[in-house]
DNA sequence: CCGATGACTCACG
DNA sequence: CCGTGAGCCATCG
């Protein structure tokens, strides 16, 4: 299983109306010093991954044009707060058992 | 092989 | 809040 391979698996249990950062997902997959490289691998991602609900540390999109991505996240529920996302509500946490 | 690049992050001013 | 600079590290040309 390779980097990429982990990434899309995490990024696909992430439930709609809900985001996590890049560094979250580098530091679930095992690999806590590359969250560049999770944008990179989300970059030509599979069609089925969720792609818009990972987000930069803080709530910040990085994607070029963000609108893109700021609309596909309201229209799941997602508040956006002047160009970012209210991690304070809707950051994801994986429970015990999401990845057993 | 080597340097440039980048959907990152953090510290500082 | 904004810009800078420095670490980071796989991928690309």
């Amino acid at each position: 299983m390779d980097f990429a391979e982990r990434v899309y698996g995490i990024v696909r249990a992430v439930p709609a109306g809900f985001v996590v950062t890049y560094g979250q997902v580098a530091a679930l997959a095992g690999f806590p010093r590359r969250a560049r490289h999770v944008g990179q691998a989300l970059g030509k991602c599979p069609a089925d991954v969720p792609w818009q609900r990972v987000v930069g540390a803080g709530g910040s999109v990085r994607v070029q044009p963000a609108e893109r991505q700021l609309e596909l996240l309201r229209a799941e529920g997602v508040v956006i707060l002047s160009t970012r996302v209210d991690l304070r509500r809707f950051q994801w946490r994986p429970g015990p058992l999401a990845f057993a």
